[in-house]
DNA sequence: ATTAGCACTCGCCGGGGGTGAGTGCCACCC
DNA sequence: GGGTGGCACTCACCCCCGGCGAGTGCTAAT
């Protein structure tokens, strides 16, 4: 028995079922693939599909539909990541590049992504963690309020208000500001303790208070808070066919609100070389996503990304398409954020 | 015949049918409502009110459920917003107050509504337009591009990027902030115009082209883009139960996700006196939200609201208990933004 | 190793009768 | 004239059941 025609067996019975949501059974995958043998000898391969975990009958009388570890051997060794076509990439390159500011080019990726993929589309913003610090603005609104505002290379920019007493803004606000943007301009987070430190220091006594809870606030708002947004779209598309999901997409809405849960499943995910990353049904542990695959992919800088992207629908989705569209939309935001 | 029985025969059925969604027969409203009449004496009181069209037949054997106009009857006449319970009233408070930022009040305002309500909670940031500013500043981050940040008496930061050729930053810039501080502090935009107009004026010549586009950024900003940020919670309260909507909760899903559509509906809605607004089915012209009502309240000033809240179902919902946290929610928001 | 043949399983579909909730109407009563 | 009991009627819902057919596993032959 050929190990080769069992793989292509398994890769028609994916194809098929992904296409037309029904169990396949061996006399249509003959008729519809050229496989060059009979209706029995399929049989055969899909009784040690079986035996192997890699697809599954719904019932006796059924075709096969496969299992999540089959959709993850497709994925990993069947499949390929069909390129998109040149128009196609015009479309995304243009579309993306009318974006006026950041907030812009994430909400147009991010429908773009969902448009795409016909999937639940998400788009995290860049991470500051990772990007450089341009500027940093300090504005005082009341006797004892800063507002400390923070510009970075992606055009990002955070605010914060820290609260402090007998603050001398006259004096200490300017000065601060002026040390803070010589210290701190082109460096990245883990760049910055360093020299924060050491302009600290350089401050008189009773201006210290002031000038660590900034530096606090500045790392702060560096380090955490920002890594937390995401946008989403194409939520409707959960609700295409109601044959998708067991019972409802309500378990899936609710892992959706659950913001934290999508950017601990985007930062775990480990890319492979073609530098698209997939989690198939049950390996996302979270409960409410058992019955999803995601598909995602970093964006910024080629090395280190700055954030993820992906897309997440039911695990009978098309893997090649969508690992195609995420990475092709990552890229031009890569692009697009790079210029 | 008693005019009045009729009435409380259409707010029995309302009732019975929102809790039970089920149509509900002459048999089980004398059985549940204290009505002191036969079944018989209903049923023709139920003939009177499905020709008036208050309430219809799914299909010939079954009992009745509300029409639009049935629920539109009973929310402006039947139903009496019962106010929550003091436990409850001081929950919200508590969970509002422990808000860090303008961000976390939004993002705690929603989820709560959508939780009390279990329904989709929405909630319009804070407007600009009729919001004071507090302060305006400038920041050169390059030699042609120039950020502008506005800061509101609300607490709401918003940045600009305008490019500029040729300006003068150590000039033209320190000036421009300065006299923008002193013409716009604690000015609404709709008292803006004319002193800013002034102030343009009162510059050279050849500084007049940067000035006019800081300040058109500036009234921009205000006017426009910052009233169409919602943030939206509970969609899987949609999902909720299968009979809820006819098909799929997909139009449902794909209206939401247009948020242009919602803020204009949030707009459109006039309060009664009771400080709510209710739209019912298909009151809603948007083709999504035909089978939806909508509750909202305004929140802000009393006189004038700075923005909107709002819960979304099915028509058949819980009108009163709807409308009490909705204007609930509202009222404590006000309360968090005014302190 | 592959294949044709064959018996077997079982989900799906359509038809049909029984059931019961609910109605509309009519005659009657106060 | 409004309220009521009685009654025939309608029709969605449920369950049962038999036929159908897709698909399988097994076996024997090539």
């Amino acid at each position: 028995m050929s190990d080769d025609r069992r793989l292509d067996v398994l890769r028609a019975i994916v194809e098929d079922y992904v296409l037309t949501h029904e169990p396949v059974g061996s006399r249509v995958l003959v008729e519809r693939h050229a496989l060059g043998v009979s209706p029995a000898t399929i049989r055969n391969d899909m009784a040690a599909l079986e035996e192997a975990g890699y697809i599954a009958q719904p019932h006796t009388s059924a075709g096969r539909i496969p299992t999540d570890k089959g959709y993850r051997l497709f994925v990993d060794r069947l499949s390929a990541v069909k390129p998109l076509s040149a128009p196609e990439r015009k479309a995304i390159s243009v579309f993306l590049e009318e974006a006026v500011d950041l907030d812009d080019v994430v909400d147009r990726a991010v429908r773009l992504l969902a448009q795409l993929t016909q999937q639940v589309a998400v788009v995290q913003y860049p991470s500051l963690r990772r990007s450089a610090l341009r500027h940093v603005e300090l504005v005082p609104v009341a006797d004892d309020r800063l507002l400390v505002v923070i510009i970075t290379e992606t055009g990002r920019v955070e605010q914060r208000i820290v609260e402090v007493e007998g603050m001398d803004a006259e004096r200490v606000v300017p000065e601060l500001r002026a040390r803070l943007n010589v210290h701190a301009a082109g460096r990245r987070l883990i760049d910055l303790a360093a020299p924060l430190e050491e302009m600290t220091a350089a401050f008189a006594p009773q201006d210290q208070p002031l000038v660590r809870q900034v530096v606090h606030v500045v790392e702060d708002t560096l380090a955490e808070s920002t890594e937390e947004r995401l946008v989403m779209a194409g939520t409707a598309n959960l609700a295409r066919t109601g044959t998708d999901f067991p019972g409802t997409i309500r378990p899936v809405l609710e892992a959706l609100e659950e913001n934290v849960v999508l950017l601990r499943l985007l930062t775990e995910m480990a890319e492979d070389s073609a530098g698209v990353a997939v989690r198939i049904g049950r390996e996302n542990q979270h409960v409410g996503l058992t019955e999803t695959s995601i598909v995602a992919a970093g964006y910024g800088a080629d090395g280190e990304p700055l954030a993820r992207i992906g897309a997440l629908g039911p695990t009978r989705m098309d893997y090649a398409g969508t690992m195609a569209s995420v990475r092709a939309v990552a890229r031009y935001l890569s692009r697009i954020l790079a210029g």
